[in-house]
Formats: C-alpha cells, structure tokens, sequence
DNA sequence: AATCTATGCTTACGTCGTAAGTTTGTCAAG
DNA sequence: CTTGACAAACTTACGACGTAAGCATAGATT
C-alpha cells in the first residue's frame, strides 16, 4: 500500500504541475472560452475539457453543474468582455463605441454569437448592457419607448450583421478568390446578373481583406458602420421629429 | 413460399400505409422540417427520423449523403418557403414584403434561423433572393455600392431581430408574467432603475401578447416594423443624399 | 484518533452519426 | 421460369458524447 501510493505520487509529480492548481469555476470556464476558440464550440466536450485540464470528465462536474451552465457561464464571460463607454460625449458616439466594441468582442470569439443568441435573458452582464442603453437614450431625450425600439434595433443589426459576419463563406483574399471560382460554374450568369456585378465590385472595392486582418480590423467594418450609422441617424430623426 | 409472400402482405397492409410511398429526398427532407418543428431541431436524429418515416436509420442514407446534407436541404427548402413579392408597386414596398415574408417564414420555422446564418451561401434559393434585392434596388436608382451595404443592413437586421424574437423568454402574457416574477427578485431596483422602468412600459403597452398570437400576427410585429421602417427611410436618404 | 467534506477517479448507460456488410424486392434477359 | 443484377432496405458495430452512481483519498474539524 505505502509502496503503491509512493508510486503513484511520483509518477505524477510532473506531468501534474498544471493540475495542481485547484481547479475553480474560473478555471473551467476560462479554459471552455480558450478551447471554443481555438477549435470551435462542437469540438467543446466534457472530455476534451478536462484533459485540457488535466483531469477526468466528471471531475468537472465537481464545479459546474453540467454542460448546459458551462455554457451559460462562457456567455456571460463573453458578454462581460464587452466595455461599456463611461465618458462619451454625446449618445451616438456612446452607442457607435458601444456597438464597436461589442463586434470587437464577437469577433474574438466566433461562436458566442449564436449561442449568445440561444440563450437570452440569463446573465447578470447581459442586464447591465441592457440597462445602460436605455438610460443613455433617455438621457438623451428619447422617450422610453423609442429608447426600447430603438435598442432592439440596434441589437438586431449588430448581432445580426456579425452573426453573418462570422459564417461569412471567406474572410481573405484567398479563400474569397477560391470560393468563387467553385461557385460561379452553379450560378448562370444571365440567371443572377446581379451577382455576378456585385462580384467584381466586391472584388474590386474590398480588394483588401488580408490587409484588414493585418491592420487587426474586421475586413467588413465599413460595411457595419455603413448600417449602424444608417440606424443612429434614423433613430435621431425619429427622436426629433414627433 | 406463395403462403409466405401472402402473409408478409398480409400484415404489413395498413401499417405499412405510409411507409409504402417510396421515401425520396423530398419525403426526408419534408420530414425533416415537420420534426424539427414539432419537436425542436436537437431532437432531429436520423434514428427517430427513420422512425417516423417507418425505416431504419440508415435507410435514410440511400437517399441522402449524410446529417449534415439534410440540414443543407431544410435550410433551403426554408429559405425557398421565402416568397419574392412580384407586383410591387415600388422599392419600399416591395422591400417590406419581402421582409415581412421572411420574418412569417421564419418564425414558422423558429429551429431555421441560426440554422441559416450557420450555413450561409450554399444553397441556390438564397442567391435569387440575393439577386432579387440588388436587383430591385439598382433599378430604383441606387449605386451598386448602395446596394450591397442595403442588403447586408436589411438582412442583418430581419435575421438578428428574428433571431432575438425567436430566442425571447416570453412569447404568452402568462409566461412573461412568470419569467418577470422569477427574475425581478435578482435585479435589484436601484442597480437597474431603467429596466425596471422598462418592465412596466413593456407591461403597459404589449399588453397583448396572447391576442396577437390569437390573431395569428408575431406579437412584436411592430418592433420589427420600428427597425425595418427606419432603415428603409435611412436607405432612401442615403440614395438621394450623395 | 475519528469523522466529515471536498474533490478527484472509475464504471456504466443510453444516445448520437455513420462505416461496413447483409438481405430482400423488382424487373429484364436468357 | 429461371437467373442475375441492381436498388433500397435492414443489421451490426464503433467511437464519441453527456452524465448518473459509486468509490477513493486527502485535508480540515472535532
């Protein structure tokens, strides 16, 4: 008995230099959020989780409650992650910082878009996000019903656009160039005249992905700005006007 | 032998009333759909599918490449319930049928919205929806330019607003009433002030959630209008701006 | 020293998608 | 009428999944 256990002490004492930090709640989450990451939320399982941690599956369950909390735990990481402007001028740079930030965020991490959007109304971060933008708003001289149209709006479109974003079938120049030229054949010319325009004018204006992703910017920034400009302006008239 | 044949007949004659239709793509996919309504798309496995088809799960292959072909296919036999509106009298209009149309479809289809975005550009009826659009605004006078940021702003918004809808922890009078109840305890008043404002503006004015339900309308019919309105009027302004 | 509690591990069950191989029902050619 | 081929169904089996149940151990409390 003393023989085994000397044994088994020893073999691990290295290879166990990780897992001997105690494994907290944190832990589990932050490693959840880096392994979505980094290899996608479906290959996100109890398993793969605690070998990246150095422990068996169930011993997760000492900390989370199962799978399903994990999950609400990781969006509500996420969605703390995104900064809420204390000092903005007016409203529309508060809610244009906002808006910036919160597509900074979901781009970072993929696959939260979706599942932010799968379970909504849990989290405490969600709350204060929620609460902010309408006392903005009627600090501004919205009333409280515009300030709620006007937040579903602009929530619709910013997640909406980088939920699109993110599923998007090419992000570079190259995969843009490699996707075309599969799906073209498929689509008749005289079928779809319009795409075929558009083609060579987003060939021709958005030349430059992979310079956006060098430069650390989103290649479609222009294109969220496009519309959430188009929103906020909207949203001042319909402020001003009745 | 003749004995055998007669009584296989025999006792699969009723039973074997549906499963007797031959089972095509089409009787797989379309039961597909009907489950992925009925019981939500976690509960689409090829097992029960066969089951309700009266087959075996892997009866299902010799007809369709794998899972994954038929959520490709249900994807586009949604998007294909999309009907494009064909006798508008003018862009706006036409563009608010066509929104409208989708935001029905979809939340016929409530599993079909992230199962859209996730699969985005595969399928042949998305590009003649896609045509549709850049079409009909080109011929009313917008840019190329224009037009591809219009459509991504309209379609980021009717996607992530019926994302949003369709996710939202109430749809009946009665459950919000009991989702406010259990949740108002952990938002602290003086922490929250606007939401709680908000709870009773959203009390006060949809007031009616069950009636539009009764009515056959998506009770946020009028939010969703709210955005749409305001990006189309955003739209217009940007065309005669510039 | 005895006991409790927190935290880890092992085993096992039912479900999933699907690869591989086998049976069966239909129909054309000999 | 037999035969042989082909399509479409079925059977079996594998590895991965989430997690219930129970066991082991080590540190803290009594």
């Amino acid at each position: 008995m003393a023989k085994a256990n000397e044994k088994t002490k020893g073999e691990a004492k290295e290879s166990a230099a990780k897992s001997r930090e105690p494994l907290t709640r944190e832990r589990v989450l932050g490693a959840a959020v880096a392994m979505a990451d980094e290899e996608g939320l479906d290959a996100l399982s109890m398993r793969k989780l605690g070998q990246k941690l150095g422990v068996e599956a169930m011993s997760l369950y000492n900390h989370v409650k199962n799978k399903d909390a994990i999950l609400d735990g990781i969006v509500d990481m996420v969605v703390g992650e995104i900064e809420i402007p204390a000092d903005a001028p007016d409203w529309k740079t508060a809610m244009r910082r906002r808006a910036a930030a919160a597509h900074d965020v979901l781009l970072r991490h993929p696959w939260s878009v979706a599942l932010i959007e799968s379970r909504m109304g849990l989290g405490p971060s969600r709350m204060g996000y929620f609460d902010w933008v309408i006392g903005t708003l009627r600090g501004a001289g919205f009333s409280l019903d515009l300030a709620y149209n006007a937040f579903l709006t602009m929530d619709s479109f910013i997640y909406g656009f980088t939920l699109h974003e993110v599923n998007w079938p090419f992000q570079t120049d190259e995969e843009r160039d490699r996707v075309l030229a599969e799906t073209m054949p498929n689509i008749p010319m005289e079928d779809y005249p319009n795409i075929h325009a558009l083609m060579e004018h987003a060939t021709a204006v958005s030349a430059g992905l992979d310079e956006a992703a060098a430069a650390g910017v989103s290649p479609y920034v222009a294109e969220f700005e496009f519309g959430l400009d188009l929103i906020l302006d909207g949203l001042e008239r319909a402020r001003d006007g009745a």
